[in-house]
DNA sequence: GATCTACGCTATCGAAACCGTAGCGGGAGG
DNA sequence: CCTCCCGCTACGGTTTCGATAGCGTAGATC
């Protein structure tokens, strides 16, 4: 948990997750979608959730979450909820 | 959700809140809670936070999660469950 | 009243992270 | 060959963070 709140509290960590719940996008979709990201803290971002297993590349396809990282949604949609009130 | 995506998205920012889910901590307890945070920092995470209406100030208790920062703990619970496995 | 202690908090400064921009190499299509 | 879009990197300036020291205050104790 330690471990993921520190990989988490970065800039665009969640958000870069948060933005591929709609499905594989390549580097420069999911860099608009992020709204404005620096190509090289995407990169690491990338990077580092591929390295925790939430972020897959896909050839051709860009990015995607993972199964893993599928299942890390749920707790993100009651995070959005959690926002509107 | 995209404030709370760019708030939670710094150091120690959910590690604060996570660590006062047991109750009211004052701040040299809270930082130690966290393991080494720099006073500053704690400091502009309180502010923050407070800010969004997470975590609030008794005098002569310290700091504890108000009413609707509690109810940010299912979310964090259920973070804390994925990192499970 | 003087001292001691624990508290919240601030100051400083070097290190690390981040941002904006430019641009590279590579592959697909004309 | 030329063009276009792709992932990705390099650079320099700005912001944020981290480690440490220490201030001012308030309560307790002598």
């Amino acid at each position: 948990m330690a471990r993921f709140l520190e990989v988490s509290g970065r800039r665009w960590a969640l958000r870069v997750v948060w933005e591929l719940r709609v499905g594989a996008l390549n580097f420069r979709a999911l860099r608009e979608a992020c709204g404005g990201i620096s190509p090289s803290v995407l990169q690491r971002r990338l990077h580092e959730w591929r390295e925790s297993g939430v972020v897959e590349k896909i050839p051709r396809l860009g990015y995607r979450l993972t199964a893993r990282g599928e299942r890390l949604f749920p707790v993100l949609a009651q995070m959005e909820k959690w926002t509107r009130r």
